[in-house]
DNA sequence: TTGAAAGCGGTACCAC
DNA sequence: GTGGTACCGCTTTCAA
């Protein structure tokens, strides 16, 4: 792919590199290049179709125009979304996105920023695995402009921006609970993600506010990679007597999926014998029979946000870290009971 | 984010920055490089946290190790999954990926392409919008690595890897058939998209070889942004008599559910009334009831198959243009009116 | 009003 | 065995 360069513009023009340059930056009329030279030269790059080789530029002013999205896995219609969104936006400010999935890997996570750095992208957006503090924190010693998403170090000023992991559980659990339902489970991911623990939190709270009981057997926690035969066993033991539930409150729509797959196996009526009640979205959940309430989590606005702040990082402008905690709503839908 | 260069390394051992250069990209021992310098170097690399800069290797290089992804949309969850793969196995061989969304534009799509070039890709991955043979042809012609999926340019030699779109169709309507629908239907995109024009051959020629009559109220073709009201209007005119069908065959995902949807309102009963079949998953697709049945796409292939095209075209081996079209099959469930 | 030249951080050729 | 140096393509300062 042969390119035409600024030289190749220079001798053709026979105007010096740096004046075509200027031109083209548009700092022609501030620089006081004459207008005739500054048609002249606008007009041939347009004709030579002439774009500024990148790479080059970048090496010179520091800066690649590119951002870097580190995620768990881009396959995840969650994430996907997100992409989407800070795809669109940065494109819209003239930045290119390289994105890699970590696979919730802390070791692939590193590399990745690491690599990402070398890469020269100008900034970051991370939704980290969260075993991961030593380079995040490495990153903003550095001052390294970044803005982490949906997970954050607790401990650790840094922009965020997040989702009220806590609010949206206990959106759910209210739901149920005037609806009618007193013996509530609740069905996650083992610890490790901030996220879990907010929305197990938000369930724990909501249940004890409201003066229910929460029994252990309640809540089930399944390792990150969990089986549909896990989520049988757990699903199964859950509408067990003597402590069987009346609703479940399921942490992802992931969970959410499997727990219905379960609970049709398992020939529990929804939402007569349980009613449930998915964190987060799917696409069919409108479909499923019953159709399945969820809480709805502000992807789009999250993607938005992230970009926004990280692009004033960039520009040099409102340097303080930002905390952003977008609030969910409820779709409610007749899994729940309701309707 | 200061970043320790060669010339640091140099300084500090003191030794040029060729022989660093040298040793830290392997090729120590094949320049005769003693084995205490080299050592000297990798451990002081180490310690230092050396890496080397991208932007500066690759304009000396003429290669930036990234490869650009162009598709229509990396929200959908189709583009979302390729992608997954395509990253994935790209990093393995060390590159990284840019992506971006065309949302089925031409002008952006040509937009992105170039932008995506004066980056200094190494390689293009395209999903195109076929509206774009213009840029897809100059590529070809300045012999610029590239390879194109799900959709092709016939008129063009190019790389490509596919889908068997009318196999796919056909595997659906057979199915349906051989469980004794006669009267079927075909839902799918005003045409633009190869794809869409082979699944329809696929529906038109299975219809056909089995002697069953096609008629023109049998096939519907909705705009790329069809809203669910004329999706309605669109099966509520499938059903009624005197020309209702048997069964639907819808030629995406998304059609499906929306089709879905919409037999739901109309109160049609799937798959007694009337049967369907989905050529695309969707992931909660056997919660739906009844449970879809769907054309299962070769996704992780598509996208594996297709960076390994490209890595071989950037190594420069095997420069003939390679077509791929990979096969379908039939997912069954319920809604055809099996099991 | 325009241009020469240095430098961004590497790579690689060719001398020493 | 090792190092000097030119160059990749662009930006920017300073001099003309």
């Amino acid at each position: 792919m042969k390119k035409i360069t600024l030289q190749d513009i220079a001798s053709h023009l026979n105007i010096s590199k740096s004046t075509i340059s200027t031109v083209l930056n548009g700092h022609g009329d501030e620089k006081r290049v004459s207008k005739e030279t500054q048609e002249k030269i606008i007009q041939f790059a347009k004709e030579s179709n002439y774009k500024a080789n990148h790479l080059a530029r970048g090496l010179s002013l520091g800066k690649s125009d590119m951002i870097g999205l580190v995620i768990p896995n881009i396959g995840d219609n969650y994430y996907a979304r997100i992409a989407r969104r800070i795809e669109r936006k940065a494109r819209l400010s003239g930045y290119n996105v390289v994105f890699s999935s970590t696979g919730e890997k802390q070791e692939r996570e590193s590399e990745l920023i690491q690599s990402m750095l070398s890469r020269g992208v100008d900034g970051l957006i991370i939704a980290s695995s969260q075993k991961n503090e030593e380079d995040i924190l490495k990153l903003k010693k550095n001052n390294f402009p970044f803005v982490l998403i949906e997970r954050c170090y607790p401990e650790l000023e840094t922009n965020f921006v997040g989702e009220d992991n806590e609010g949206g559980v206990s959106l759910a659990v209210k739901q149920l609970i005037q609806l009618g339902r007193k013996r509530i489970g609740f069905v996650s991911l083992k610890p490790g993600l901030e996220a879990m623990r907010m929305r197990l939190e938000g369930y724990q709270n909501t249940m004890e506010q409201r003066g229910l009981v929460v029994r252990d057997e309640f809540i089930h926690e399944l390792e990150y990679e969990y089986s549909e035969d896990e989520m049988y066993e757990v699903v199964k033991s859950m509408v067990q007597f003597p402590t069987s539930v009346e609703g479940i409150v399921f942490a992802t729509h992931f969970l959410a999926a499997s727990g219905i797959r379960a609970l049709k196996q398992l020939n529990i009526r929804v939402p007569m014998d349980v009613a449930l009640i998915s964190f987060g979205q799917m696409n069919a959940f409108d479909l499923i029979e019953p159709p399945v309430t969820a809480v709805v989590q502000p992807v789009d606005e999250l993607g938005d946000r992230a970009v926004e702040i990280l692009l004033e990082n960039l520009e040099g402008k409102n340097l303080n870290h930002r905390k952003i905690i977008l609030s969910n709503s409820l779709k409610i839908r007749k899994s729940c009971g309701a309707i």
